[in-house]
DNA sequence: TAAACATATTCACTTATGCGCATATATCAA
DNA sequence: TTGATATATGCGCATAAGTGAATATGTTTA
């Protein structure tokens, strides 16, 4: 395998670990509607502002959300909508395979 | 927000985080191809054994791949191709962003 | 310039993740 | 049962990631 093979891969799982917590999905299926503040998505999702800043951070670092100033404020935007379909995808999985056990479940009764 | 919806974005995050590492992206789109045995995937992928077992088995936790013993082999399996969809789906995410940032680049000069 | 507000960052700490090495477990064949 | 092969796991360590609390930075208005 290549180094740059090896590269893209890495930024491959780089943007997967943007994904892998809870807030940081909920933060993007938030800004799939409409852009938000930092403190309107601390508000929303009830979480401390400090907190909503970092992971922030982390989705605009790794290029999946933009920020822009606003006066004020810094308004956050989702980057590109092909994130929130394949959360969407991987959430289908999800379903799926919650849905296969609960059928084990039942055939055991 | 409600329990169940917490349970489920952090089960979502947990895929995710099953993805967010070179090596298991590697190994499932190997195993997109065709199912293999836990020391093909090692020479394959270049990896040692422990560590390819230990890779497989947060993948099999995780209820991404499937495990069958065969014989004296086990032969893993890819549980649900929409997984190379979704990870397909953000390495070209990943090819844009690093188009736009080299276009930057060119304006520079 | 000072006050008020929004956002970002630092610090100290805890927890999670990944690895190499050695070893345990499982299966089959002789 | 013993030996050979394949797979999984325990241990110790290093490092990454996440948190709350406090504080710094940035921006606007009075």
């Amino acid at each position: 395998m290549t180094n740059l093979t090896q590269e893209v891969t890495q930024l491959h799982a780089d943007i997967c670990s943007a994904l892998a917590d809870p807030r940081r999905i909920l933060l993007l299926y938030a800004l799939a509607e409409k852009p938000y503040t930092v403190n309107d998505l601390a508000k929303y999702l009830e979480i401390s502002q400090p907190v909503t800043s970092r992971h922030l951070k982390i989705l605009r670092e790794r290029g999946l959300v933009n920020a822009t100033r606003d006066g004020i404020n810094v308004e956050y935007s989702l980057n590109d909508h092909r994130l929130i379909d394949a959360l969407d995808l991987l959430r289908d999985v999800l379903r799926d395979r919650i849905a296969h056990r609960a059928n084990l479940i039942v055939e055991l009764k």
